[in-house]
DNA sequence: GGCAACCTACGAAGAAAGGGGTAGACAAAT
DNA sequence: ATTTGTCTACCCCTTTCTTCGTAGGTTGCC
């Protein structure tokens, strides 16, 4: 699991290609929230090409960009930055500013806490 | 709440102002994991200042740089851009990940538990 | 065939990031 | 007072990011 990191475009355009599984340079042009220039956004590709983050295959005159790196190992990466950097490490610092930032359905919420109860059930039962 | 935002090395920087409280150079430098020269790490401090991030004092002969904005600002935008870009905005999702890459304590394990118990008694009391 | 539309290739150009060197100020030590 | 060490100020350089312009290929339509 390699230390996989995006810069801000380019993470931008992950982004779309993760959600929709992959994109033409128009499809994620489209996409895209600032409105770029054609040869911009083909740009980015290339060089996310070049970097082995994305691969291509012909679709018609156009290329179909895919993802060869998966949005969890690009959220490791990240996401362990942002803990260790800012939160100290603690995970439970990070909880607390993810919850208080969004709004959380008590759907999901119910969901998280299940989270962490099987992953406590787990640790008990295994480390003790 | 302004969208603050850093570079790799101006967060390996801050990261240390915010855990110490301030620093000088030297001692930014030292803490520091990757050893750099001493004039890098001043110039990075200069460039956080210019952008408004910290502020110095005199102390002796040396300045000593003070943080202006708080890791909790910080991690509000870094937190809020990765969810929103890689986890598709889902806070379980992010949550997952987050207690799957790092062994985390019974205990802390118990008070993240014990926090979201406590978001959940909020949004049905006011909410609902 | 020829033109318009759309696509990629190539590369220019500015801005930001990242690393460091040298000069000169200033204080402490001898 | 001179030397030595520690600081900042002021440059310079290289790499990466970011945006876009232009050239040239291919398809489809008239």
């Amino acid at each position: 699991m390699s230390d996989v990191s995006f810069s801000e475009r380019e993470l931008d355009i992950m982004s779309i290609l993760w959600r929709e599984g992959s994109g033409t340079v128009s499809e994620v042009r489209e996409a895209l929230e600032d409105s770029l220039g054609y040869t911009s956004v083909l740009k980015i590709l290339q060089i996310l090409e070049e970097k082995g983050h994305i691969r291509h295959e012909k679709e018609g005159r156009a290329y179909r960009y895919i993802p060869l790196v998966q949005a969890e190992e690009a959220g490791q990466t990240a996401l362990g930055r942002v803990v260790d950097k800012i939160f100290h490490g603690s995970a439970e610092l990070t909880l607390a500013r993810l919850v208080s930032q969004r709004s959380i359905s008590a759907e999901e919420l119910d969901r998280m806490r299940r989270l962490l109860d099987e992953l406590d059930a787990d640790e008990t039962g295994s480390e003790r």
